[in-house]
DNA sequence: GTTCTGACTGCGA
DNA sequence: GTCGCAGCCAGAA
């Protein structure tokens, strides 16, 4: 069944998501990746903003700048923020500072180098 | 069926 | 540092 590819996709990146470790926070490009979708960052957003997985820590996920993808001063913004703060990870300004860097997150997460 | 939009990315100027 | 352009996929109008 080829119609299960796109579901099979999903399943990857939600399990990508999980897989962050709690105070690090990783790209959308680079779980898209991880996830077996290297370019399809879009798909990983459309997924985040209309799958409904209480259990799904997306506010791990940042952009490739390591910023929040809200625009500031929206509520996805302010949650997003406040769930990181609460994992001990700073945000300023919308930025995330102190947390692993989305590239670095690539050894630390999924292939720890030898 | 086509067209637009979107929680994106990378590169060049 | 910012701005613009092109590429990518899926869902909605």
């Amino acid at each position: 069944m080829a119609a299960s590819e796109t579901n099979d996709a999903a399943r990857r990146i939600f399990t990508a998501i999980r897989a962050i470790p709690k105070g690090e926070v990783a790209g959308y490009g680079e779980v898209a990746r991880r996830a077996g979708l290297p370019g399809r960052a879009r798909m990983v957003a459309r997924l985040l903003s209309t799958a409904s997985e209480p259990n799904l820590p997306w506010h791990r996920v940042l952009r490739s700048d390591g910023r929040i993808a809200f625009p500031d001063g929206s509520e996805g913004f302010r949650e997003q923020s406040a769930r990181l703060r609460a994992e001990g990870v700073r945000v300023d300004a919308g930025k995330v500072v102190g947390a692993r860097k989305p590239r670095t997150l690539d050894e630390s997460l999924w292939g720890p180098p030898e």
